[in-house]
Order: structure tokens, then sequence, then C-alpha cells
DNA sequence: CTGAAAGCGCTAACAT
DNA sequence: ATGTTAGCGCTTTCAG
């Protein structure tokens, strides 16, 4: 940190008065001199005095960071909706400190920890594709340290929480395949624990119930969350006797995998198959045929969480929960529409 | 905050002892009788004592913490290299605080000056790309806080950097197109000071000259780093009495948007015009066709320049500068392959 | 109007 | 072997 920065100790010593009155001085406190004032505070801009946040944190209890956890980095999803969170935190004054669980429950207990060590005054989180054990939150609520669940979440009769409308989103996605022509329709989620597949598969099965189809086991199915599983589950969902003609899944790098996989079968998209993601990235766009998706508010997602993690932070209510869902809506591209191209 | 952190305090008035000796107690000092420091252990483990590291940071005046400037989080390109500094971080006990320039001079200027106020302990940029000014980088310099620049860098003999080998690259890149029959080969580029502009466009020159190919400056493009700007570019070139049959284009984003455009105006890829971009990221195995690209170490990048900055931090040597360079190597695909399409 | 002192949690030099 | 003190930078009583 070198020694290069000014302290209040600094100032008073330059002017021969106390820290306390060069404290005072500075938040213009009406007990102090206007000429003492005026000179204190002309010396520290020309000192670009700056407080020590330890110092404050130390001294106020509060280290003026949250502590961020998501799966990944590299996924849009993720990237964008921390983006939304750094914005928003930066104009109230909190700097992020961001961690990654890797996927991984063990890490994510790892993150929580190391987060809760180092005094962040609340939290942010997306849970891992394989926590499905979720004990650890005791620690945080144990420690009164606020926390909001997005996307992924649990607990949420204890902990604040922006999600999506899962449930809507994936039943206007079967709607939408029904009027364009599909009917054997396929969803590849998530492993079964996650909410978002909880709540997407209720939505799609809602849809189908909407459309008189019947649900087909064979047609519904979990996966973990990695490019290969996405292409073996593609695989044999091509192999069934009565294939799919239509695929729904969880994100939009699930989509690109699956998509490959198709291509590869020589089948087309949307005319043998029709396919819709998750998310909406920009990469959705650039692919061929470019990819239907649900458009998934990101950025306004991490501002929301933020905003509903400061207000606790700053209510000092940390137990005080609010569910938020966020609407989505459909971005109809080229693979979905079978009825328009068959014409 | 809350109340809930286990200070020394705590242990030393339940066990009736002081302060000090909890302190010496838990890092094993030979001083403590055996029987207090299993106690002493014993409780600390128990109230799941962690030293509250802004004492420590106030204490040893530093924060343990290093601040990571970026462009933005969500191209692929840069939220991998956050994760290589992350991981390696962690392990070395530091903590990242990210801020996102936006690709503003100005946000980049206030990301400094933020980071310097939260008192990190070393910096990682990489540079906006309307950052043309480096005298903010003075501050840095005059605190004595080490800094780490990667991809984009500036000023490289006051501070370390962490590069691809763009020279090398790009001129490899040049004899490929050449190889595989392209004649006439533009290079889309960022803004002309930026470090991997000119170092790209020097390896292009050099590609050109070495397959004895006239450098034509209409085809040598420089835009501002966004979709619209690489679509317009593309649109030109296409127009040009004597277009292109090859486009280089300094990141895959940049070669996404170009390839949509070289579509719409029904050209083929690469039979018309080859295309090759530069990082490597997924998405560039799912478009279609497949674009041949630069890979880019970017989470060994990360790694790197975090391992640079952290032995900078404990060597206490700031002003210690070192210059990395990264070896990348050409992924052919099919977006490049005129050759073997035409035959 | 201003200064001295205490305390946030911790360590290290200085007593005992 | 253990306790006391001072100090990291800051705010906030409490005393003048």
């Amino acid at each position: 940190m070198g020694k290069k920065h000014i302290s209040l100790k600094d100032i008073a010593r330059e002017l021969n008065i106390s820290i306390s009155t060069v404290s005072r001085a500075l938040k213009n406190h009406p007990d102090v001199s206007s000429s003492v004032t005026e000179k204190v505070q002309a010396l520290a801009k020309q000192w670009r005095y700056s407080p020590n946040p330890l110092a404050m944190g130390l001294l106020k209890q509060k280290s003026g960071t949250i502590g961020v956890i998501v799966p990944d980095l590299v996924s849009y999803f993720f990237s964008s909706v921390i983006t939304g969170i750094e914005n928003y935190s930066k104009d109230k004054g909190y700097s992020i400190v961001i961690a990654t669980s890797q996927e991984s429950y063990e890490k994510e207990l790892e993150c929580i920890e190391n987060l809760l060590n180092l005094r962040v005054d609340g939290l942010l989180v997306c849970l891992s594709q394989h926590t499905s054990d979720y004990s650890h939150f005791n620690k945080v609520w144990d420690a009164e340290v606020p926390l909001v669940f997005f996307d992924r979440v649990c607990r949420t009769n204890d902990f604040s929480s922006v999600v999506a409308d899962n449930v809507d989103a994936a039943k206007s996605i079967i709607l939408h395949f029904y009027e364009t022509g599909a009917s054997r329709i396929a969803f590849i989620a998530g492993p079964a624990h996650l909410s978002i597949t909880r709540e997407r598969t209720a939505g799609y099965l809602k849809g189908l119930k909407a459309c008189s189809l019947k649900p087909d086991n064979n047609l519904l199915v979990n996966i973990d969350l990695n490019l290969i599983s996405a292409t073996e589950a593609t695989f044999k969902l091509l192999k069934l006797p009565n294939p799919p003609d239509a695929i729904f899944t969880i994100n939009d790098t699930m989509a690109f995998a699956i998509m490959k996989e198709i291509k590869k079968h020589g089948l087309r998209i949307p005319e043998d198959i029709a396919l819709i993601g998750f998310t909406d990235e920009f990469h959705a766009t650039v692919v061929e045929p470019t990819l239907t998706s649900v458009m998934h508010p990101t950025y306004e997602m991490g501002q929301e969480a933020a905003h509903l993690l400061l207000s606790q932070i700053e209510s000092l209510e940390p137990h005080f929960t609010k569910q938020v869902v966020m609407k989505t809506h459909l971005v109809v591209r080229e693979s979905s529409m079978k009825v328009i191209k068959n014409l």
C-alpha cells in the first residue's frame, strides 16, 4: 500500500491542529471556525486526501464491500448480471468482490466461508448446479449478513431472491412450438433439484397440457449443465424410435451445443427439429439458423438484486426478505419457425 | 457486518487471559504454555474465529485485495482472463475487486481513483479502447502501487505487462490466408493507438511482405470496437471496386458481426471471402462456418498477470517491471479453408 | 471553538 | 509464560 496515502494526522501536523478538528472540518461540522475549515479542506484537496476504508470499516463495522458468488464468469448470463450488480453498487459506494464456485458444491462452501471471513456487508449468490444441500447458508443467517439469491435460488423463506418468470416463460415456449407446428416437444433441463429446472419443467408441463399434448418421459431429460452432456442428451433424443420435432433447453449455451449435434446428424433446423434456448445472448443472432430464445433481463436482474441487497444492508434488517420475479419475453428467430419455413 | 464475528477479545474474556496471549497462542508462539495454547485453539475453532481483515489491513497497511479494471465483463476474453486472475489470487490469499471502464476513458479514470482510494495492494489493468492519454497512471506510480497491464498495454517501461505474441500471430494468419488461396487480405483492426492494433498491424504488414503482397490502404481499416462499426466496415470493404477475398479481424466478436454481414450480402465463406478472428472463444465452433481463430491462452494470461503482480507486491519492489509475451497458435476451421473447399 | 481520550481488532515491542 | 502498551486511521464522546 506504500506510505503514499495521506491521513488526517498528516494534515493535522501540517496545520498544527488536532486530528479531531481536521476530521470535523472535513465534514463541515458547525463547531469548527470557517477559517480553519477552509484551510483544512484546501489542504485535503491539494493532497488528495481520501479516508482510509480499512479504518472506517473497522470503526463502523462495515466493510463497504459485497460478495458475489457465481458458478462461472464466462457465461454471458453471469457476466451480464454481474455488470448490473457492479454498476448499481458502485453508484451506492460499495465495491464488489467476486468469487466463482465453478459449479462445485465444495467450492461454493469455500466461497461463502471466505467472503464471510472477509467481512462483506452482504452476499449475492447464484447457486452452483451441484448444490442440493443448503445448510451452509445457516452461517450466513447466523452472522446476520444479508443475502440475496438470483436465478438459481433456495430457502426463499429465509432469504430474498430475484428470478425470471420461469413457469410462464417455459409455458409460452411450448405454446409457440405448438403454434408453429411441433407436437413432440422435448425439454433438455439441468439437474432436477435446481430451481430453474423445477420451475421451467412446471411451465413445460403446463404448456403441454394447454396444447393437449401428452407428456412423454423420454422427452424430458435432466442433464449436468455442460457441453458434453448436452451433446449426448441430444444424440439420445435423436435416436429415439419416435424422436422429438422440437427441443427447448435451459440456456443458450446448451442450445448451441444441441444445434451443433442436430446439424451433425444432417437434420434441418427448424424443419426437422425446432430449437429454443434461454437467456438470449448476442450469439443467438450469429449462429445459423439464428436462435429463438427467451429474453432474460440479465443486466436489470443484477441491478435489482443489488438494489434489494443494499436496501437490506442499509435498513439494518438482515432477515427481511422479498421475492422478485422479472418478466421475460420470447424473441422469435429462425430456429423455431417451422411453419413459415415450410410454406 | 453484525456483531456475530468473534474477536480475540471474546476469546480472552472467556478464558480469562489477555488478548496478546490469545494472539500468540493462535500462532503457536513458543512462549505460550502448551495447555493455554491448546485451550485457545480449541475455543477459536469451536467459535470459528477468523481474524478481521480490516484490522489486519490497518495494522499491516495491506488490504489483501487487488483491483482489476477491464473494458467490460461480458466479452469472453475478459471474463476468461479474470477467471484466471481470480483463481490464482484466491490461492495466494488475495481477493479481487472488479471495476469496468465500459471502454470509456473517463470511467477508467474513475476506476483508478476508486481502487486507489480503496487501498488495493495492486492493480491489473486492460486499457479501455478510448484511452490514448496515459497520464492517469502517474497516480498509481506515485502511490507506489504495483500495476500490471494485460492485453492492451501502455508505458511498458514503467509497468509490467502480459500480452500475446501479436506480431507473430498476425503474420502467421496472413501466411495461412496466402497458402489457402487468398491474395487481397483485409484487416479490420481497432483504434490505431491501441497496442493490440499496432502490433497486429505490424504483423499483418510483415505477413504481406513475406508473401510479396502489396499493402492496400483500403484494406487496412481501423474501427471503434463495436458491432455496428464492424458491420459498416465490412459493408464498405465488400463495396470496394476490388473487394478483399479474406478478412482478418481483431477479435472473435467482431468476426461474428463481420460473418453476419458477409452472409447478408449472399457471399460464401470461405469461398468468396475467408475470415479469421482472434481469441478463439467457444462460439467459434458453433457458428456456420466454424471460425478459424487465434487461440489465445486467456486463462493463463490472467494467471500470469496475477502472478507477476503478486510477486511485485510481495517483493516490495513496486517499480520492478517485466514484460511477458504469451505464445498463441492458429486454430484452423472452416472459415479460412478456401483451397480445400474449392477442390 | 478545539483538543484529549477511548475504542474498533490486531500485533509487536516492552515489561514483568 | 503472560500482561501491558502503543499504534495502524478514524469518529465520537467528553473536557475544556
